[in-house]
DNA sequence: ACGAGTAATGA
DNA sequence: TCATTACT
């Protein structure tokens, strides 16, 4: 048989002028480049016909990237027609020109597809889907017939009746379902000698590189420069550990380290590692031809010949990962040290000395660890980060170096595009969606945006036990499955169709066509509720479980960002009319279910976009109620969680509950926000443990005394100064450089700039960057404010301090009808107000 | 370079 | 009232 090749990238190659290929192979681990078989070039679409190109566009046919014409046949969603195109095929329709106009340039106004890169158009039309294993045969990639598991199958067999549409789901189960190659990987990291405060700049790359380290699964070692006469003792565990006298020479075996892996990782490696040993060895007299690194100021990233480079840093800052493949674990995922801390918990070696000062021994167990950690962000859990970046290629159709370095907008813009392509269909232009679509019919809430969004269903203020939470399961892809929501189908050109009201605006929907997006997003939440979700639950097999769930994860990054990007006005498939009846049915899906539920006596107590709290209703109507939704508005309702009790306040979005397998669940809580002093968290999370031991009123009353005691002693602590300072600081971060806060100076502004202050008197001079957390406590001074690092405890304001407690508190008190002050003073409350 | 809604706080 | 932040 022969290996299978896995596509990882497909690059335009400027020395050939040719796409090539780039193949996993399995067997022997390494990278197969194949140039392109098909002779295709980018093109660009226009409704020109040849003779009028000819006649009034003589320019494009002299211009130097021109090829070939070609009358092509287009459907148009838009005006639901089929009509003719000339493909005007240009070695770079987009961009080559020097001083001369682009293609595009040339035909502004009557051209389409014209923002397409050449690479991307290459997969669309050589029908190649990155991420899935091919063979060769004379020199041509042929898709290998992976089977789907019969289980799934059977599943997608159970599900979908319609032909047509059994062949659309089977083949997506197909893509997913294929097996998912072990890539073999090198992760870099490199230090360089800058003295201390100072941040080395890659384009000058002026200081040495002193160590280069390297972690993969079969090797890992630190390769080091001498730079004193002191032999250091260098054991460290397994660790190969090179001294060389000769920065060059380093550099060299760096380089083929790099390039003897199929695959290379870093963190940040496009911005710092890679151009700064590039201009370093450069720098040094070594030759372009002896550096396998690329960088050209065009391409925003760093490139290893016959190589493949993933930048880690832009994967794991990318929002959706973060938050729906991560689950929110870290915060912004700017550092490494943040990230891993959160996916591995082991953090980079904490150091006081400067790098440039670091002793042999720690320089390299700083600078392996940091390898170490880049290489288990892929590894942890069994490869799932690997897994799920060659899946998410499949989806989305993108080359690993793109996917792994653009946010969700571009995923889903590419795995529209090449549905499009696929089916003979024109991508239409930005601006005539905008003609056709652009108007949008209700008022958002919030100053300065576009429409309305979600609902949020006032809370019932008070204690209340035993509430179950229904929800919709992906609420607003069922939504644009169900209603045909799409581009093209939202407010169509059909007289017809106009009484097909989206409830709540004035738009309609298609009732003749199918619309695409509404077709794809419905496929893939179908596969990611019903059968991979399903069978992940069913399956006794612990690998196969977890393959499954590594594709529920991956389809449900997908899902979850699909309404949003067609209300981006940066989306080239931006819709408004789309984004605005997602978000009205979605309101008229949960205002039907809690006027359902009330109509058959159940109480609903809160309800925010997808969710409603119902409180104690019987099991026999819960379920008549679930069949009711399911039956009436063909959106799966279920239950979410179930709760012994819930408080709720009057704010919305904030409530506390204890669940069913007793563990506490809160929400919005000030308490329990980041920016909150750990000092007033604490206090909420001693008053929070007290009240989940409480399982029915008469118990509340009793936790009333300990929190008295509690919140009185916390007082006291503080007004004689015995709370350190960091347990009081509010910790913010910077979302801005500094000089651009110009209207107004928050207080964690004002704090940075004293903290700025400080180190200059320090001699440490370097700036406070985007992202930075500002720790800062409130004083007595003119400022208000003092950072962390220059306040002393006297200075604490404890007014203010007692004042937040009091606001944080007042939280949970509120629904418990307890007063703060009457906590203070020591009054005796009784909860018989409450029942 | 995915959306809108809510709450809290300080200028 | 507006700006800013954090969170859902």
């Amino acid at each position: 048989m022969k290996p299978l090749l896995y596509l990882l990238s497909v690059k335009y190659n400027g020395r050939d002028g040719k796409a090539h290929m780039y193949f996993y192979d399995e067997d022997t681990h390494t990278l197969v480049d194949v140039p392109d078989h098909t002779g295709h070039l980018p093109y660009l679409l226009t409704d020109l016909k040849p003779e009028e190109l000819i006649a009034q566009y003589p320019d494009v046919f002299t211009h130097k990237g021109f090829n070939r014409l070609e009358v092509v046949e287009k459907y148009d969603a838009l005006n639901d027609r089929w009509f003719l195109m000339t493909k005007v095929e240009a070695l770079d329709p987009l961009s080559i020109g020097g001083t001369q106009k682009s293609i595009r340039e040339i035909l502004r106004g009557h051209a389409w597809e014209a923002k397409i890169k050449y690479h991307h158009c290459y997969i669309y039309d050589a029908n190649l889907i990155p991420g899935m294993p091919y063979t060769l045969e004379n020199g041509k990639p042929k898709l290998v017939d992976t089977k789907v598991p019969e289980e799934i199958e059977k599943l997608i067999r159970d599900l979908v009746k319609e032909k047509r549409d059994l062949a659309e789901y089977l083949s997506w189960a197909q893509i997913l379902n294929a097996p998912i190659p072990r890539l073999r990987r090198v992760a870099i990291d490199i230090e360089v000698d800058s003295p201390p405060g100072i941040v080395p700049n890659p384009e000058k790359a002026d200081r040495a590189v002193i160590a280069v380290s390297y972690y993969s699964d079969d090797r890992k070692g630190v390769l080091l420069l001498k730079r004193s006469n002191d032999i250091p003792k260098l054991e460290q565990n397994d660790a190969e550990i090179t001294v060389f006298e000769n920065e060059k020479e380093l550099l060299q075996a760096a380089f083929k380290i790099m390039t003897s892996y199929p695959v290379v990782l870093t963190f940040n490696g496009d911005n710092f590692d890679l151009p700064y040993l590039l201009n370093r060895a450069l720098k040094l007299g070594l030759r372009e031809e002896e550096i396998p690194i690329e960088w050209s100021p065009r391409s925003d990233y760093a490139e290893i010949k016959g190589s493949i480079h993933i930048d880690l840093y832009k994967f794991f800052t990318n929002k959706s990962m973060r938050v729906y493949a991560f689950g929110n674990k870290y915060r912004e995922g700017r550092t490494l040290d943040e990230v891993s801390m959160a996916l591995l918990g082991i953090g980079k070696v904490k150091h006081e000395e400067a790098i440039s000062e670091m002793t042999p021994e720690r320089l390299v167990e700083y600078s392996l660890r940091d390898a170490e950690l880049t290489y288990k962000l892929t590894s942890f859990n069994n490869d799932l980060v690997m897994k799920l970046i060659i899946l998410m290629m499949r989806i989305s159709k993108l080359p690993i170096e793109d996917l792994t370095r653009h946010n969700i907008s571009a995923w889903i813009r590419n795995m529209l595009y090449y549905e499009h392509r696929q089916r003979g269909w024109l991508i239409p232009n930005l601006e005539d969606i905008l003609r056709l679509k652009g108007q949008t019919s209700t008022k958002a809430i919030i100053k300065g945006k576009k429409y309305l969004g979600a609902i949020v269903i006032n809370p019932k203020p008070g204690v209340y036990f035993n509430v179950v939470v229904v929800d919709f399961a992906s609420l607003y892809p069922s939504v644009i499955k169900t209603w045909n929501l799409s581009y093209e189908t939202v407010r169509c050109q059909h007289k017809e169709c106009m009484e097909n009201r989206v409830p709540g605006t004035n738009h309609w929907v298609c009732k003749k066509r199918r619309g695409l997006m509404s077709e794809i997003i419905g496929i893939l939440r179908d596969l990611r509720v019903y059968v991979y979700k399903k069978g992940a639950k069913s399956s006794k097999n612990e690998e196969e479980r977890q393959q499954y769930d590594v594709i529920q994860s991956a389809l449900k990054v997908f899902l979850n960002a699909s309404y949003g990007v067609f209300g981006s006005e940066a989306f080239p498939l931006y819709c408004p009319p789309v984004a605005e009846s997602t978000t009205a049915l979605g309101r008229y899906s949960i205002l039907k279910t809690m006027q359902k539920a009330v109509e058959m006596g159940i109480p609903v107590l809160y309800g925010d976009t997808d969710s409603l709290f119902l409180w104690n209703p019987p099991q026999e109507k819960l379920e008549e109620l679930l069949q009711n939704i399911l039956n009436e508005l063909q959106i799966d309702l279920s239950i979410d969680k179930e709760y012994l009790w819930v408080v709720f306040s009057k704010r919305k979005k904030n409530y506390l509950g204890l669940l069913k397998e007793r563990k506490v669940d809160i929400k919005g809580l000030t308490g329990k926000k980041r920016n909150t002093p750990d000092y007033i968290k604490n206090l909420f999370n001693e008053i929070v443990e007290d009240l989940s031991e409480a399982d029915n009123v008469s118990e509340f009353e009793k936790s009333v005394d300990k929190i008295r005691d509690l919140v009185f002693t916390a007082i006291q602590r503080l007004k004689k100064h015995e709370v350190p300072l960091d347990q009081l600081a509010f910790k913010v971060a910077l979302t801005k450089p500094l000089k651009e806060y110009t209207k107004t100076t928050p207080q964690h502004v004002k704090a940075a700039r004293q903290l700025l202050e400080y180190r200059s008197k320090l001699g440490i001079s370097g700036n406070v960057e985007v992202g930075e957390i500002i720790a800062y406590v409130k004083t007595r001074n003119k400022d208000g404010v003092k950072a962390v690092q220059v306040a002393r405890i006297d200075e604490v304001d404890n007014d203010k301090y007692i004042e937040i407690m009091r606001t944080t508190l007042q939280q949970i008190l509120d629904a418990l009808e307890i007063d703060f002050d009457d906590l203070l003073s020591g009054k005796v409350i009784t909860l018989e107000k409450l029942v």
